[in-house]
DNA sequence: ACCGCATAGTTTACAATATAAACCGATTTA
DNA sequence: TAAATCGGTTTATATTGTAAACTATGCGGT
């Protein structure tokens, strides 16, 4: 049986990539909103995700506004791709 | 974004219950070979899931050597379809 | 019969992970 | 200018996963 990417293979982590998968790029704020998670943890996974290389992060601002923006990388555009393939073996799909 | 039951978001779980689902029964050495996993492992999360409710075990013999056998419970079945619903919302697909 | 190795598992101790609480600095609001 | 809010980060803790160590039984050879 394939091994599940284990960066990938976490809810949160996975919604994100989900949702950058989708979209341009999406700021912090966007993305606590609509996975529904806390700052503290989504902090703590967003950068797992940029160490791995999945995402890039850009620290900017809006007016005097900080923002983060954050976006899918090639290698987090395969990985994710890998990770579904992998994942379809197990549900029969 | 939908919830996924962290019971079944485990690769080793979620593998066992895969096999589980194309299988009428399957018992513990086949389990460990098919999904690669160590006894420990293995027999640790055959308890959680059998104390969720998602597969029953039974031990028997087969001749004078122990054997414990597994199957998936309706629950369980119900719970799995759920699961995969839940990712493919992830996943785009 | 007895020794040593194998098989089938369980228990337990440890490592890794996830998560939220507490915190920090800037900013808007009253 | 004090207080509440926003946008995060750090850190402590709870949860989980995993393998090593262990138990119990069986088998093969001498």
């Amino acid at each position: 049986m394939k091994n599940l990417d284990p960066l990938l293979h976490s809810q949160l982590r996975l919604a994100v990539m989900s949702v950058l998968m989708n979209l341009a790029e999406a700021d912090f704020v966007y993305l606590r909103e609509k996975t529904e998670s806390t700052a503290g943890n989504l902090s703590v996974q967003l950068d797992k995700l940029a160490t791995a290389g999945y995402i890039e992060i850009e620290k900017g601002f809006v007016g005097r506004k900080t923002r983060t923006l954050c976006r899918i990388t090639q290698q987090g555009r395969n990985a994710f791709e890998t990770y579904v393939d992998a994942l379809k073996s197990y549900l029969n799909i």
